[in-house]
DNA sequence: AGAGGTTGATTCGAATTTGAACAACCTCCT
DNA sequence: AGGAGGTTGTTCAAATTCGAATCAACCTCT
C-alpha cells in the first residue's frame, strides 16, 4: 500500500499513529460522528425519515429500472438484509416504497417508489442537501474537496471483504 | 449520483451538489460506513468489545484524574448520557470499569479504569490500531493524511451546536 | 432559610440493528 | 432427472440506541 511510509517507519511504530496519523484519525472519526447525527436531527425534523430510510429512497430513485432487487438494494445501502427488509417494511407502511414479487425469480422481491415516495423524497432533498452543506462541505475549500474525494473515494472502495 | 433530482433543480447551484462536492460527500459517507463496520467486526472478533466500548476505555485510559465524571465523558464519547449510563454498565458487570461517588458532589458519578479494564485496553490497542491503518490510514499519502487533519479537524470542531 | 430553577445520572419505553436460523428456490454439473 | 450447494428474503431474539420523564441534589437570589 504505502511502502514508502511502511520503509521509513520500522514495524513497532507502526503499531501506534504518528501525531498527523492520529489528527487525521481522529478527524475523520469525530467529524463522522458530528455528521452523522445532524443529518439523522435535521431529515427527522423536517421530513420524519431517518437518514437510512432517506438513503434508501434515493438508491430508489435512482434505479434506471424503477425498481430494485432487495439484496441488492442492502449492498448499496450499507446495511444488513434483515436490516432492510425492516426499513422497508416502515417506508411500505408509510406508502413510500412498494414491493412487487420479480418475475425471474419467485423467492426474489422487487421495492419501487411510490408517487408519494417521490414526492416526499423531492420535498426533502433541497433540506438534505443543505444540511450536508452546512455541515461539511461548506467547512472545505476546493483543495480539500478534491483530496477528500479522491482519498476517501480510495477508501470506500472495496479492494477486499 | 441522482441524475432526477439533479435536473429538477439546476437553477440554484447551491442546492444541488457539483460533481466534486457529491464525489467528497459520497466517499466520505461510504468511507465512513466502511471504516467504522471494518472497527466493529475487528473488536468483537478480537477483543469482545465493541467501538463505543473500545472508546470509553480509552477515554478512561487518558483520563489525567484516573477518574471522569458521566456527563464529561458522554460528551467527550458521541452517545448520550442514557447511553453512557447503558455501556458503563456493561462495562462495569464484565469488570472493566469501576463506578465511584463523586466527593464534591453527592449526585456525581466518576467512572474509572480497573487494573482487568487496564490490561484488556492494552491487549486490544494494537489489534485496534492495526485495524485503523489497515481501513483508513494506509490507503493515505501524506499529502492526504494532513489536508484530512486539517479539513475534517474543522468539520469536527464544534462551532456551533 | 427556602423558593425556584438548574444539573446529574438513571430508568423507562419505543425504535432500530444485527446475526443466526429458516424455508423456499435457483443453478449447475453429471 | 437428481442432487449438491449457493441464494433470497423473512423472522426471531438479543443488544443497543435515543429521548422523555424522573428524582435527588445543587445553586442562586432574596
Amino acid at each position: 500500500m504505502n511502502n514508502l511510509l511502511r520503509y521509513r517507519w520500522p514495524m513497532n511504530e507502526r503499531a501506534w499513529l504518528d501525531e498527523q496519523e492520529m489528527a487525521a484519525w481522529q478527524g475523520f472519526l469525530r467529524s463522522s460522528h458530528r455528521v452523522a447525527h445532524h443529518l439523522e436531527q435535521q431529515l427527522k425534523e423536517d421530513a420524519q425519515l431517518s437518514h437510512p430510510q432517506y438513503e434508501l429512497l434515493v438508491l430508489l430513485a435512482d434505479a434506471s429500472a424503477g425498481a430494485i432487487r432487495m439484496t441488492e438494494l442492502a449492498e448499496a445501502a450499507i446495511t444488513s438484509k434483515s436490516g432492510l427488509t425492516y426499513q422497508v417494511g416502515q417506508l411500505e407502511k408509510r406508502g413510500l416504497v412498494r414491493r412487487r414479487s420479480c418475475p425471474t425469480d419467485v423467492r426474489g422481491v422487487l421495492a419501487e417508489l411510490t408517487e408519494q415516495g417521490r414526492q416526499v423524497l423531492e420535498k426533502a432533498a433541497p433540506g438534505h442537501v443543505a444540511a450536508v452543506r452546512a455541515v461539511l462541505i461548506d467547512h472545505l475549500d476546493r483543495e480539500e474537496l478534491e483530496v477528500l474525494a479522491r482519498a476517501l473515494g480510495r477508501v470506500a472502495a472495496r479492494p477486499g471483504h
